[in-house]
DNA sequence: CGACACATGTAACACGTTACATGATTTG
DNA sequence: CAAATCATGTAACGTGTTACATGTGTCG
């Protein structure tokens, strides 16, 4: 395949979920090219189309990835479990609000995801819908955990020491 | 505080779940200086230990993320769905031997986030335990969501291409 | 003819991460 | 005294991401 049409095939996979920046997509198959992973098919119609053809080594790179299992680890650590641990730790900032804030977010988000899954099961890409599914998976798991941190907050030190609804402007140094 | 202290504390508080390479804390500080976030404290005991404050600025910052709930956008795409997405659309691949490796995988993480809870509880830090917590959240619903990705396959097309259960070496072009 | 889709690329930036270099101080 | 802990930094790499520059073909 071609940049462009890579570029057309990914985002037809992932919808608007993932929009994909097409400068990207080339200096990804440069740095493929550079590895040698990848290389620009010699018998291909010249139309200005520069078209890439796996290697063998590329190959077997995506064989190890697809059958070796992602750790937790390598994982990029979660800015929202870093940013509530943080809230608590800060003196002067009202916790509770940054959880409802948070929450009310990620429920918005939820119901648009279920509603760009009704259109998923129409056009019927596996693909697509599996994606989907696993951002909604994800979503209510925050829901979720957000809803125990709140009862969490309320059950131990019940002690709103910023009184403001708004934006906590005051933070310790 | 100074770069050492800093790294301690967040290894206390996060435990080994996520370990932070000390460099990074020099490099950080020294970005969040260069973009005038903190300032080094000018009267503070020069043992060689550099103090930093958090100035005016730096504190508007934090209140700002504090206050404004992340959004799915811009979050990092998430790996495991790429690789199942891709997974299935690319021919020659055993899709349900990637997904019952990384079932393992996650279930095995599950558990041993759930002994680390263990301790987590004992210490009684509020912060790590919330982060702990997160964690188990998302790989519950990671395994759920496999789960259902099984299910998925096995309902729809049942056509193992390939009957090999060990690493796919074969993938097309 | 002008706008739009097709098609490719480059330069630059920010950030996370690691490896390496260095020295002071404590402690078994 | 040697080893470990405390403490600071720098150079470099890889990657995700964006902004910008450029050109061709098509079609209303």
């Amino acid at each position: 395949m071609y940049g462009y049409q890579l570029r057309v095939e990914f985002e037809a996979s992932t919808g608007a979920t993932w929009p994909l920046n097409i400068g990207q997509v080339y200096t990804t198959l440069s740095r493929l090219e550079r590895d040698g992973l990848i290389e620009p098919d010699a018998d291909a119609d010249g139309d200005g189309k520069v078209t890439y053809r796996i290697t063998d080594a590329g190959r077997e790179r995506l064989g190890d990835w697809f059958s070796t299992p992602l750790e937790r680890h390598g994982r990029p650590r979660d800015e929202l479990a870093i940013k509530l641990a943080m809230a608590m730790t800060t003196p002067g900032v009202d916790v509770r609000a940054v959880v409802q804030r948070q929450r009310t977010a990620t429920l918005r988000a939820l119901r648009d995801l279920t509603r760009l899954k009704a259109q998923a099961d129409e056009t019927a890409d596996a693909a697509w819908l599996l994606v989907n599914e696993s951002m909604i998976f994800q979503a209510e798991a925050e829901a979720r955990w957000l809803d125990h941190c709140e009862t969490q907050l309320t059950a131990s030190g019940r002690t709103p020491r910023s009184t403001t609804t708004g934006t906590p402007k005051e933070v310790a140094p």
